[in-house]
DNA sequence: TTCTTCATGTAAATAGTTACATGATTCT
DNA sequence: AGAATCATGTAACTATTTACATGAAGAA
């Protein structure tokens, strides 16, 4: 079994949620997993010609006029594959945060700045839900 | 001013708490930094000879027998990107949770396997806690 | 003597971003 | 007519991991 990267399970998640183009995830992960785990057309469009491939989705061409246009749809190995993902207990599963990075250098501050920084953190947080509250 | 990126400040704020070999970078971050921004060799020690070039640490060499070993502290130039960096309010901070990402996708689930889910994110933090406990 | 740790590095591969090119359709 | 959106893609660059090479020093 091919081992995916993270970014081709996000991939593969929004398509098994709905059917949807290259530009579609674009646009549904840039106001959704975005926050957690970004995607860029240079990720998107070469790693659904993989997952197609993998036999994990499947396109079709659904043209709006004279506009190509391939719409992605999961097949039943995909849906597997994402379901195994999503249930496996055991692998360590990555994290970056870099707000959490500044705070381990938190000694590197005066006690009045370090207030500073956990108040940006938390100004931040707020911030960023209050945006995913307003795009959801 | 050359934009660093995440893991040149990790290395740096590395640098900055203490001098150090590259070698003891890796050890270091293995042990505390890698829970939110992990570090290879390959990044560390052409990193730290771009960090030195721009002037934001500096080496010593300090050989032990016939071994040779350099020792890198931080310079002023560097003190102040640090402090510049952790006191920034404004810029977004990266963030990648692949664990989040999973919980995103839990529509994909029946319900008790969502329990399921949940439940090992919480397994994962508490042995994460108690790991990061034992080594620090 | 053999195993582990200290120590520095690189080559190759994979992952991911940024910026661009292209063109149709829809909205103002 | 002009701007925004829909739609697909690639080239070049940057970031990161993995696996290897090398060898001294110290511990068992």
């Amino acid at each position: 079994m091919s081992t995916l990267t993270p970014t081709a399970r996000a991939i593969l998640g929004l398509v098994a949620l709905e059917a949807r183009t290259g530009y579609d995830i674009k646009r549904i992960s840039d106001s959704s997993t975005r926050f957690f785990w970004g995607a860029s057309y240079g990720q998107i469009y070469p790693e659904l010609r993989r997952l197609e491939k993998a036999g994990l989705v499947e396109a079709r061409d659904e043209p709006r006029g004279r506009v190509r246009r391939r719409v992605y749809s999961i097949t039943p190995a995909g849906q597997q594959a994402v379901r195994e993902w999503l249930l496996d207990a055991e692998t360590a599963f990555e994290i970056r945060d870099e707000g959490l990075l500044r705070l381990f250098f938190r000694d590197l501050l005066e006690q009045d700045e370090v207030l500073d920084l956990v108040r940006s953190r938390r100004t931040w947080f707020e911030l960023t839900a209050a945006y995913f509250r307003e795009i959801c």
